[in-house]
DNA sequence: TCATCCAGTTAACAACTGTTCTCTGTTATT
DNA sequence: AATAACAGAGAACAGTTGTTAACTGGATGA
């Protein structure tokens, strides 16, 4: 349908990437409720106005930064969850990945912790659905796992909100020692690592 | 010490319990770091230099707010961590503890899981400072149980954290589905007890 | 009783906010 | 080549913000 970008098309959207990034960098000491429209055009170097062309509302572009945050994340999860070897090499392969993510993507992963319970409903909601997503592909992938066998729908689900929750609680604690020595983000990852043996252990002893 | 109390001082901290109030239900609908000292003074009735005789700024206020919310919480975890009975009973026994507090303090349960990442520091240290003693805390009650034995340390607090966070996130599930009616809030209790049965299994199976 | 204290008031400040309307200059369409 | 579309600029608006200084009047303590 769509074949060329057209150049004016290529700079809205760049433009608009613009006010996407400076938002995200603003985030870091700010919750979004308090972010202002002209604080992020100021921060971009273009005019207040402007700023109507590309969202509506600040909660507008929250929503949008919701998409770019989790979409960047969908791999994430895919491969964390459906990773070969035994439960052990799982855990280890899942923790460098979520704290690889988080050194590549500290800020957006910030802003999904922060706006998740935060003051602006539509982006809570935003995030609420694509949780609700991940638990859902989660509990896919686990079905596939012989260890399944036996389990409930509804068990199943449980067991992926379970992972869900448990991967945003380590990547917070990997964002809170991003500044930390090395000896601290290890310290990190053995935690987190003995809390997923922790829910392996239950996971696998679930059916008794 | 001090023996009256003083009707000085009595009126002093009746307005500053009337600030805490007001900005509590400010922030049913905003972050913390978007609440103004005009907008809290307001509320309360009183003129916007009144508010610097309790509070230095919004963050102050703030700090003291996690003090009120998490102080009325404590009572909750000791209780929660030491009921007597079955393993089955207690988790039932949990869930009701905390749907009670939620229906009882839900504008302190929702300052806490929004503030808890959110954009002011020195309330997030606060918070954070809070519920790493009430993980010691419930690591103290785990300690005097039968089934630690056999138990690191670092095992008992990492287990400890584990129901910690598991007891946030329930919180602000019921939090969730305050106004929803009665079988979506079964639908939180069924969810929630079967996860902290997953824990318990792999509780109970650790040390194999 | 009298001097001191101090919670809360009043008035004013410069700076900032979101939103509207009008205009410009380049790109896209015919 | 003429027309329309549209991203962004500019100016102005009524309100709001945090903070300062000087003041008031009832409680406090000698």
């Amino acid at each position: 349908m769509s074949h060329t970008v057209g150049i004016r098309q290529a700079q809205k959207q760049k433009t608009r990437q613009a006010f996407l990034d400076a938002a995200l960098v603003l985030l870091e000491e700010q919750s979004l409720s308090s972010l202002g429209l002209r604080e992020v055009t100021r921060a971009v170097g273009v005019a207040p106005t402007a700023f109507y062309r590309h969202f509506r509302s600040t909660a507008d572009l929250g929503v949008a930064l919701v998409d770019e945050a989790l979409g960047s994340l969908h791999p994430m999860v895919r491969t964390t969850v459906s990773t070969a070897g035994d439960s052990e090499e799982r855990i280890t392969r899942a923790i460098e990945l979520i704290a690889g993510h988080v050194d590549a993507h500290p800020a957006h992963v910030r802003f999904i912790a922060r706006e998740r319970h935060g003051g602006v409903q539509p982006v809570r909601e935003a995030i609420r659905a694509q949780l609700v997503r991940f638990a859902e592909e989660v509990k896919a992938e686990l079905a596939k796992d012989p260890q399944a066998e036996g389990w409930s729908e509804d068990d199943l689900l449980m067991l992926a909100h379970l992972y869900v929750d448990q991967m945003l609680i380590t990547a917070s604690l990997f964002l809170e020692a991003l500044e930390s020595p090395e000896d601290e983000r290890e310290r990190v990852s053995r935690l987190a690592a003995r809390q997923l043996r922790l829910i392996s252990v239950g996971r696998r002893h679930w059916l008794d």
